[in-house]
DNA sequence: GTCTATACCCAGATAGAC
DNA sequence: GTCTATCTGGGTATAGAC
């Protein structure tokens, strides 16, 4: 049985302490205490505690990939229902962080985030272009079915998506690692809160 | 001229330091260094490098406080002008934001955040209770003078100010220093948008 | 109050035996 | 592939002369 996949395990224990200190504040030595390992072992499956990190962010690009499925679903939406907007709208972003793995890859993106331009992209991407754009698409179909008064879109989707992330922020760098599991179940509650609280807002008066 | 204030250049020369890299990356050496002193002279003046951040804080600490000044403006709010509310409530903020040195203290809280308690403790209360406390009797004032239609309040100030919140979050992680006055100006722009932009959604029809 | 010198510790990483 | 042993560098902080 020479199965013990030790270099997985040194990624998994890496990611939890990373998640937990921060990536400068865990030594080499620690993850290889972790991964009940001397130290100079860890060198034979990475080359370099940066490889490491690499790794797991090579990892969470393979996870973020938007299925072909999604992207047919947005394409398709004939729906006049505003929840159904809504579902597709929103599982995406639901089943990644449902993942208890993405969740801790997620808190260390938002700790390195400040000095990290890798993760700048990253962020920059998937948390804020890809879904404005989304909502807004969602938004002007809504508009052009009818289903809410005819505003700037864009401005639109931000006010509803901005709200969820900086949700996400204080969960990840001020909530984290307390009673996530709450904070998350509430934040899902409270961005579908969020989205009636706007429709409603902008609901047509006949 | 012994008046040359060492103790005040090596916490200019600190917040620099830890504004562009983080607490943890900034050496006693560099501060040194940056300070035009050696390392041990440091110690002369601060116990150890943590209190040269305590002191940082401690500084912020007493910047934040609200001047009875404003508080009492926002009580006699009177006036019926959406504007004005606005003004009165973004006057305070607004203030604090144009202090360089100010910003610079702000970006060593966001990226100190994850693992300092103490910071936690402030940004929820200067950054999340206070301010939608505030901006949720604003709110209810203008629901009052009939400025805007009755909807929840306080929902209304969280889609409002952490729409700001999650900006600064950008400015500070993402994009600091880089066009800093820039970005800067753009997010007060963007918040006088935004609550036009709520306003015109919540107009009285008549 | 500032300096030189140094103590002490822990970091990341490598060499080479088994 | 894992170990022991060790290198090198940089970190915070202190002692004691000037």
């Amino acid at each position: 049985m020479t199965k013990r996949n030790t270099k997985e395990i040194i990624l998994k224990k890496s990611i939890d302490l990373f998640a937990e200190k921060g990536y400068d504040n865990v030594s080499v030595r620690e993850i290889a205490k972790a991964s009940s390992i001397k130290e100079s072992s860890i060198y034979n499956h990475y080359k370099s505690k940066q490889q490491i990190l690499d790794t797991i962010f090579e990892y969470l690009s393979k996870e973020m990939v938007v299925d072909t499925q999604t992207e047919q679903e947005i394409e398709n939406i004939v729906t006049k229902d505003i929840t159904e907007f809504y579902k597709i709208g929103s599982q995406y972003y639901e089943n990644k962080l449902r993942d208890p793995t993405n969740l801790k890859i997620f808190r260390i993106l938002f700790i390195e985030l400040y000095h990290n331009s890798q993760i700048k992209n990253f962020i920059q991407k998937f948390l804020i272009e890809i879904p404005i754009q989304g909502w807004t698409q969602l938004f002007s179909q809504m508009m052009e079915n009818n289903l809410i008064r005819k505003v700037d879109s864009e401005h639109l989707a931000n006010t509803y998506f901005k709200y969820g992330v900086e949700l996400l922020f204080e969960i990840f760098l001020i909530y984290y690692p307390e009673d996530l599991e709450t904070h998350l179940n509430n934040f899902f509650i409270k961005m579908e809160n969020h989205m009636h609280f706007l429709t409603d807002c902008l609901l047509i008066n006949e």
